[in-house]
DNA sequence: TGAAGATATGAAAATATGTTCATATCTTCA
DNA sequence: TGAAGATATGAACATATTTTCATATCTTCA
């Protein structure tokens, strides 16, 4: 049977068969999506990068990451509340740290896809 | 010598020397934050997450992201241009497929992290 | 060649996100 | 208790991103 689409359809049916067979629910997708989109931010990635580091108070981060007072507060708290850094106050001060190993690992894996990028120019 | 500040800083002061010592330059963490932007639309993470299952065509995409042929097109081509995919034409179609194979480990640690928030509740 | 299929693109409209400023809250300590 | 340090928050503003609509381009085949 001649293929009317391109010739390469009998390899991508088999693709489109696997992606029916494993369809993550939309929830899902979404709240991985946003679990990315946590890192997607230059100014959240650093503080995550410091926190992967070792934990440490909000001054620090400031110091370290070199923003605002506010905007670090602000972008903690979106942090927290997806689940990427958890917090516990220490005094007057307040110590954040990672909430979850996997995303030392997501990380890494971005640095790595990173050099992969800068070999191939 | 008392600490001024929590009772961690010790810890805490470890942490901010190794961020010191291991500084990513503010270009590389704006490219790796890009990366992650990318994953960080759910219609994107959908479209790479069915390339992940094998290499297809547009119109494949189309039907199985459940999108219209302009969005994909769009979409395909800010993953192309970020080094997320690449394309290749097959006649009057255009195949596309991952770019890196590091997209596949972020995915999976993606998920992975999801699956790890949801136990948690 | 020209019609139809397949994909890409530009620009406007609709949304979402990040930043800043002012102020509030919580904690410690004199 | 109240002043000062440390962090959080709300709201307005500035930007960036996503979506849509219309149209253009590229390819094949009659």
């Amino acid at each position: 049977m001649a293929n009317i689409y391109c010739d390469r359809e009998q390899e991508h049916a088999l693709a489109v068969q696997r992606v029916k067979e494993d369809v993550l629910l939309s929830k899902d997708v979404e709240k991985i999506s946003k679990t990315f989109q946590m890192l997607s931010d230059a100014g959240r990635l650093k503080i995550v990068l410091a926190l992967l580091k070792g934990d440490m108070c909000v001054y620090h981060l400031i110091e370290v990451c070199d923003g605002t007072q506010s905007n670090v507060s602000h972008q903690l708290r979106i942090l927290k509340d997806n689940g990427i850094v958890k917090s516990k106050r220490l005094g007057k001060n307040v110590e954040y740290s990672i909430a979850d190993e996997h995303i030392r690992e997501i990380v890494e894996m971005g640095k790595a896809h990173l050099l992969c990028m800068s070999e191939e120019r």
